[in-house]
DNA sequence: AAATATTTTTAGATTAGCTTAAAAATATTA
DNA sequence: TAATATTTTTAAGCTAATCTAAAAATATTT
């Protein structure tokens, strides 16, 4: 078994390799991890004999299908404790980050085998990401950013691309959230934001960067 | 905040001081927690300088109100826990001691507020144990062992003295379970077994171990 | 290509928690 | 009480994970 440690840097090499066209350098992992990049070089020389990973001096390193399936079911337990504390416990999506993080490292397989089965097998978690199934597949979806779309065009939120509390906390206060739906009244070429209409009642300003840090899915219009 | 180690040790030696009058020797912390007798006098030179208990040399420790808290709060997380994963999950109660452990660890006030309010803020863990509240209170219950009863007296069991997994598991080939009732048909001198009638409908014996080791709340006979 | 800046690694130390072996203290028995 | 046994502590050392400071490698700019 590895410890919590070893999963959180796998988690985070995912994570960077994810944006980073598949390799993540050592500053990189420190900063993810807030540690010091000379901790990294010493735990990278170690857990690359374990084969999670590829490190080559000063050249990065690059997950192993091992890795990568390590770092999925992290992915996947950490989503679906999400989906447990949002719909059964009552938090708001903007509280849960924390909290999944620790979770997700408790160790059984038949815990998590129950607890999807419990929630309902769920796709997605509060935030709209998908959870990787128990082979690590992840379900994809047919999304654009709200940016994308023009005037006169419909949307539904399905989910979000930055998930920091403020910005959480920025779209509750609008009435924003997943299933919410979005129709473009009108562009603002001036600073690209636009007007919106909120489930067919409430009309609000996005600016340029909350509509590009939503997903939604087009409707008819 | 204590690192798990340190609850560990703490909720050790709430455990060991419960049944041994209110003190803890290094030997008996040692095997509770699989470690070397060296390793705890360490450990508990260590610890002491947070307050949780006294320690005097060659002496044994002592809890101190907050060490009774913290420890009483890991009771209280564990045995939520447990409830969780019978009641909500599927789990068998001779299942769940392990994940619980894991999961007593998880570091939220707020998380364990929900969580009891979720499950009804139950009183009692699936091994029938009390729940602490928030306070560190236990509710007490009107109990006796099976091995208490006489000839013709009945019981329902709400508990059981030591919950190790065999017990747990011939408890369940037996059809034993908190709300089974009891009525003691028979006492054998010989062996202190006794011969009883399993709700209403099928007969057992059970031997004198087994008996002291439940715990049944009398009914009228 | 040389100079400068950035990134990464090495070196040397620290802390928590653990180990074994030996010494010291306490408890038990003859 | 002396001898023996048990318990506890000390001593020395290990591993995982971290740190800072300095050195080395790589990348960027002039």
């Amino acid at each position: 078994m590895a410890t919590e440690t070893e999963e959180n840097y796998i988690k985070a090499i995912y994570k960077i390799t994810e944006k980073n066209q598949g390799s993540a350098n050592t500053n990189a992992i420190a900063q993810h991890l807030s540690t010091s990049p000379a901790s990294v070089t010493d735990m990278l020389k170690r857990l690359s004999e374990k084969e999670y990973f590829h490190y080559e001096k000063y050249k990065g390193v690059y997950l192993t299908s091992k890795g990568i399936k390590m770092a999925t079911n992290l992915v996947r337990k950490h989503r679906l404790w999400e989906v447990f504390l949002v719909d059964k416990l009552g938090f708001s999506w903007d509280e849960v980050h924390d909290l999944a993080e620790q979770l997700e490292h408790v160790d059984s397989d038949d815990l998590i085998k129950k607890l999807d089965d419990y929630l309902g097998n769920p796709k997605y978690d509060p935030h709209g990401d998908p959870i990787p199934n128990a082979e690590g597949k992840f379900t994809i979806r047919n999304q654009v950013s709200l940016q994308s779309l023009t005037k006169g065009e419909k949307g539904v939120v399905v989910g979000v691309r930055e998930h920091d509390t403020p910005f959480l906390q920025y779209l509750n206060q609008q009435g924003i959230s997943l299933g919410t739906e979005i129709k473009v009244l009108n562009h603002i070429d001036f600073d690209h934001s636009k007007n919106i209409l909120i489930d067919n009642s409430s009309e609000k300003v996005l600016s340029q960067k909350a509509c590009s840090n939503l997903f939604v899915k087009k409707s008819s219009s």
